[in-house]
DNA sequence: AGAATCATGTAAGGGGTTACATGATTCG
DNA sequence: CGAATCATGTAACCCCTTACATGATTCT
């Protein structure tokens, strides 16, 4: 699998609950994930233009009466199957997790998919083994100032996996599994 | 002060010391700065030309008999003011912890300057004042998912702040004034 | 009457990357 | 003899942002 701009996804899931046209697109974006995912409107179309180009989406212009028509996509077997591969998949690399693993787990919830626990476990493990590499790295570091910088990011990844067991897992469970199944 | 981007600060830094050309300046980055900033090479002659049109360097071309010429930068007045302040001022978004303010530290220590203990209490004031934020956001947060996204950002920031506190500190207190004077 | 909403885009620029080009010298 | 070092750049592309353009409709 080609590996795409990770914005893109975001436009995918929007658009796995029906078509939508750019400006719903814009608006639920702006209701649901603004704290996690900025896309600016001039990018949005951008971007789905480009989906569509590349096969992850069709479109299809509706007339209006009273309001400028509107384009409106819809989501390709191709750009399903791109999206819940994404969303399956752990971020590969730390820094992603605020944007994408978080986003990931909103749309666990939004689509009310199954295997949210096995995302989070799977990110842990993910975690895990970067802190392990990095703990492994700092003992024989001579130089104090990389040792500085492995201290931070090891502080670092000990917060997120902190976070991913105590805060993480706990929402997944109430949200995409409140009945305890 | 007009805003420059920032991996410029860190060719700033490195011709504090002396003047340079690209080569040695990306020579030193590699072998200082490497795990926490990194800068192509092409990168580096563009941002080495674009600040010497801007004022903050001059160059001169040397000639060598059994090389290649090359291009040799010193530091304007103006520069070290823009460079001297950007070092002394905390990051004014978290995100740029892990860059920009890892690198502030590693120039106290490099260019001998004095009064990383302020620097790191401000940066301290900075995350705890942003925390605050963040706590009274979430006291009323109805929404469960945005909920966790300020979880998320909290922990990370507690970390940091930790951090500041276990490691940073100390490391300055070593390194830049190893006297306790 | 003016502001917000609906709706879609283009243009310009900013910061960055990878790939490519050149060519002598010195090291293994 | 081939690889690494020395030394400087250009070209093409990528993702993204801000500003701008348009124009009807509905709310205050």
């Amino acid at each position: 699998m080609i590996k795409r701009p990770s914005s893109e996804y975001a436009l995918l899931g929007a658009l796995m609950t029906g078509p939508r046209h750019g400006y719903e697109v814009n608006r639920f974006l702006g209701e649901t994930l603004l704290s996690t995912w900025q896309i600016s409107t001039s990018q949005l179309y951008t971007l789905l233009k480009r989906l569509e180009k590349d096969g992850f989406l069709v479109s299809a212009i509706e007339a209006q009466d009273t309001r400028p028509s509107k384009r409106v996509f819809s989501i390709t077997q191709e750009g399903e199957t791109a999206f819940l591969e994404w969303v399956h998949s752990p971020a590969v690399h730390a820094r992603d997790l605020r944007v994408e693993f978080l986003a990931k787990l909103f749309f666990f919830e939004h689509l009310s998919l199954k295997g949210a626990d096995k995302l989070i476990s799977a990110q842990t493990q993910s975690l895990e083994s970067a802190r392990n590499r990095l703990f492994h790295q700092r003992k024989d570091e001579k130089d104090p100032y990389r040792d500085l910088v492995g201290s931070f990011k090891l502080a670092t990844l000990e917060a997120w996996l902190s976070w991913l067991e105590n805060e993480a897992a706990p929402y997944s469970q109430m949200r995409c599994n409140p009945d305890g199944i």
